[in-house]
RNA sequence: GGCGAGUUAGCAAAGCGGUUAUGCAGUGGACUGCAACUCCAUAUAGACCGGUUCGACUCCGGUACUCGCCUCCA
């Protein structure tokens, strides 16, 4: 019985779809103006995981996760570069495809970006304001009127009073209250801009999620996702606008991730305190990042560190390490054990993937032990490590591949030197063997004596 | 100030009202020519103060501290 955390109700549900067997979702992506940083990496690979689980478990899942290609932050940088925000949007999309493809986080199946889906707004926004929820002043802007809507606040726990506070109206504002935000910009001079009923303008940030998740999943759906800094106000915003447009309830189940720390404090491009993922690529495999990010549990916050880094490729290497030498093609999964049982209750429980690990390093050890016994009992044993893997999108690489990884040595060169040390163990010269191994260990070439032979990995 | 989350062994990170989380690091042992890998054993926990209970890391209350949101941010 899987559960899920919903931050509405602020405890953990029983998950249960609009429709048997399918499973709608909707996850903030990016606004495509830089690379992508590991805070939005811990968002894609927390929903990846749940994606796949939810399919494991035989649902149907339609996984949408739009783009923000249009909005200031895009103009500005794009005029700062010198291009249109189109070439740079481009630009940011296909490298937000790497770095994302480089984590094993599955394509999601719509991927619709705002500005394919500006009448749609458009559209929306004529509703609310039909319906007394938004108004357009005559500046060019429309805003959404915050009090008009009952339930404001009920996501995030606000309460408008409170709000009411520290709210400020900008200079070319024409706000009634100071909370009311915008659905519909007014373009200024040299600003992209489409053609509406209200003027020439972009669409205000929130909106788009409204007009898409209706679009691609209906006015009622299953999960939204995003990271922790949307709930207030996108998500709470997202809320007003669809609920008062459509009249139903907009999402069922609202799920968002835990913040990627940098030395206790929250990884953002404010602080710019950011590491983005391909600088984090460049000195730690991608599996290694994405085993870090998801041990802990997805809401946590969780520490970026290099030697969280590096305990996260330690720990990686052990499971791969079992899995070395392993035939494992046409292999049945083991069947009927604890090991897969506990690992499925952990991760029906709020997507428990630490917990969900522990039972991994658990049946890994069973596994080694089985070795022992021969081959038939580990190799099943193995499939089924590699299936568990593959439901958190780790252990799916050849494990030769992934040991030998990361080095920059001549393999020639290391047969050439096992072989010397082989001669030199046979004629007992134990002091020149020992001198091989280091010279290959001072390469980071690690070398391992089984009764096969000797293999070698890369030291991590 | 308002709202929310958290404080677990050297480090990271889970579950659980009574019985080993797990991984890394440490210690002892097996294996090995010696190592590495692997296996076995083992020490080190639950911020603080109260309460409930036969029994609390786990429930309740309070205190301290940390973090997040309240402004663009995943």
């Amino acid at each position: 019985m899987l559960q899920i955390y919903n931050t509405l109700t602020r405890k953990k549900e029983v998950f249960k779809p609009i429709h048997e067997g399918e499973v709608r979702m909707y996850v903030c992506g990016m606004t495509v103006y830089d690379l992508c940083h590991i805070g939005h990496a811990r968002v894609l690979v927390s929903f990846d995981v749940v994606t796949r689980y939810l399919r494991a478990k035989g649902y149907k899942v339609t996984y949408v996760r739009n783009i923000t290609d249009v909005d200031d932050k895009i103009i500005k940088r794009a005029n700062e570069n010198g291009e249109t925000f189109t070439a740079l949007t481009e630009r940011m999309i296909a490298e937000m495809h790497k770095d994302s493809g480089e984590l094993g986080v599955l394509p999601p199946d719509a991927e619709p970006k705002a500005t394919a889906y500006i009448a749609e707004m458009q559209d929306m926004i004529s509703t609310l304001i039909e319906k007394g929820y938004a108004y357009a002043p005559g500046n060019g802007d429309v805003y959404y009127r915050v009090h008009k809507f009952d339930g404001y606040g009920k996501l995030s726990g606000k309460i408008l009073e409170e709000l009411q506070a520290g709210a400020r109206i900008g200079v070319d504002e024409m706000k009634e209250d100071p909370l009311d935000f915008v659905l519909w910009k007014g373009a200024k001079e040299g600003e992209p801009y489409w053609e509406s009923p209200w003027g020439n303008g972009r669409p205000g940030w929130h909106i788009e999620c409204s007009a898409m998740g209706k679009c691609c999943l209906g006015e009622t759906f299953d999960i939204h996702g995003g990271g922790p800094d949307l709930k207030f106000p996108h998500h709470e915003n997202e809320i007003a606008q669809s609920e008062a447009a459509n009249g139903k309830t907009f999402v069922n189940t609202w799920m968002h991730a835990g913040a990627v720390r940098v030395d206790n404090e929250k990884m953002s491009k404010s602080l710019g305190n950011f590491f983005t993922i391909r600088e984090v690529l460049e000195k730690y495999p991608a599996e290694v990042v994405r085993y870090f990010l998801i041990s802990s549990q997805y809401r946590s916050p969780i520490n970026y560190s290099e030697d969280s880094l590096k305990e996260a490729g330690v720990r990686l290497e052990r499971l791969y390490t079992a899995l070395e030498g392993l035939n494992l093609d046409g292999v049945e999964p083991e069947r009927g054990t604890s090991y897969e049982e506990r690992f499925h209750a952990a991760m029906e429980d709020d997507f428990n993937t630490p917990e969900a690990l522990g039972v991994l390093f658990e049946l890994v050890r069973h596994l080694n032990k089985a070795r022992k016994d021969g081959e038939a009992n580990a190799a099943a044993l193995g499939a089924l490590v590699k299936e568990l893997g593959g439901l958190l999108g780790i252990l799916q690489d050849n494990p030769d591949a992934f040991l030998k990884s990361g080095g920059d040595v001549d393999e020639a060169w290391i047969l050439e030197m096992i072989e010397k040390r082989k001669a030199a163990k046979a004629a007992k010269d134990f002091a020149e063997a020992d001198r091989v191994r280091e010279e290959l260990a001072a390469q980071g070439v690690q070398l391992k004596d089984t009764r096969e032979g000797t293999t070698w990995q890369i030291e991590r």
